[in-house]
DNA sequence: ACAGGCATGATACAGGTGTACCAGGATTGG
DNA sequence: CCAATCCTGGTACACCTGTATCATGCCTGT
């Protein structure tokens, strides 16, 4: 058979054309042309890598969801050599907010995502390595440690304040988006809720 | 000159129209034609009393707004016969979340023009009797009361903690409207936050 | 009673959308 | 060298979008 290009590149390119697109001016301003036109590529060509727009809607989603796992297991082997729980956890969370240029792109592109996957529930499934769910789970279980080492209070729910603090990651996300507030601010409001957490309950 | 038919009353009933289609199939499929058809009208008079797409779109979200405010207003007065600064806070704040069919409606709406205040910054401004800003700074002055009152403790930040737990609300409200939560867990989050700040620091 | 202007209906237009189809060029197996 | 297979370009087809235009009915002030 005739092997000539190396299909998963180009698929890449094509995708990561349409992220670039929904970042910038949104998914309904990705049309099959524009992310064609974008990518410098023929509209046949789109169309003959990812025969319908919603396989390469859901394609792009899913590199997106693997870029920004990379982002997050990069930011935990930043947080120092000998990683603590706190330490992980606050890797997590401020990885999340859009601070620089990255994490902005990522945030605004899933934002883009957002709407869609609301109209059309529970259509996107088992697509993401990254459910939202399991990052939860594990936060909690790193509060948990840390509750075990003595790092915070003994009181405190460690599933309920995981889940909290992810929510509010999320929405600091937003306002940041939404230009209420700075990427520094979000990260300021953030860590002053993980001292309150670590802060040994007394304070 | 002949006045014949309430413009106030076919403006509503226009508008909530959109908002019925925007909450159940999003944005997207709120066209001027299903708008029509939605409100039982031709399409040319949903051109006649709003002028263009994007002065229906401004004018509904508007009512949105003024049905939030609204409903929290409602909820104040339903915390309580003597309003505490603990009871205003729950009570604005979990008024948001999607519990009830009210609530989701709302919710739904507002997260389907989330996307499309992004892609066109800033140009949505000058119209909400809603700026979150405002009612981030509310929150902070009754936290600071309860403060003084005793009730929250010395070293707490105010206005960090307000900015905090309003993201968390958004943030928890999106969870539930992805289905990966039910409204009653995400009260029950929040409350137990609330319960973090109002419980005298200790504990 | 009659003209004036408001309110409504039907239709047309230009543009953009996703997808389908047809054709030809390149490359490799036999 | 031939043919089969993969790859790519151009184009067409319905359909839907927001908006503009033409026309008509009906109420009202005088």
């Amino acid at each position: 058979m005739a092997e000539k290009v190396d299909h998963e590149e180009r698929r890449r390119q094509i995708a990561e054309a349409l992220l670039r697109i929904a970042e910038t001016q949104g998914l309904q301003a990705a049309s099959m042309r524009a992310v064609a036109a974008e990518a410098g590529v023929s509209l046949r060509l789109v169309q003959y890598y990812f025969t319908t727009k919603d396989g390469l809607l859901l394609d792009a989603l899913a590199r997106l969801g693997v870029q920004l796992q990379a982002r997050m297991e990069r930011w935990i082997e930043g947080a120092g050599s000998v990683p603590t729980p706190r330490s992980v956890v606050t890797a997590i969370l401020s990885c999340i907010l859009p601070t620089d240029a990255e994490s902005r792109r990522i945030t605004r592109t899933y934002a883009a995502y957002y709407t869609l996957v609301l109209s059309d529930p529970e259509a996107m499934e088992k697509k993401g390595p990254l459910q939202p769910d399991l990052l939860e789970g594990f936060l909690a279980k790193q509060i948990r440690s840390a509750q075990e080492a003595g790092e915070v209070g003994e009181g405190k729910d460690a599933a309920v304040a995981a889940a909290g603090l992810l929510a509010m990651v999320n929405g600091l996300g937003s306002s940041v988006l939404g230009g209420q507030r700075s990427g520094e601010e979000a990260v300021a409001i953030l860590e002053y809720h993980l001292g309150e957490l670590f802060g040994a309950g007394t304070r």
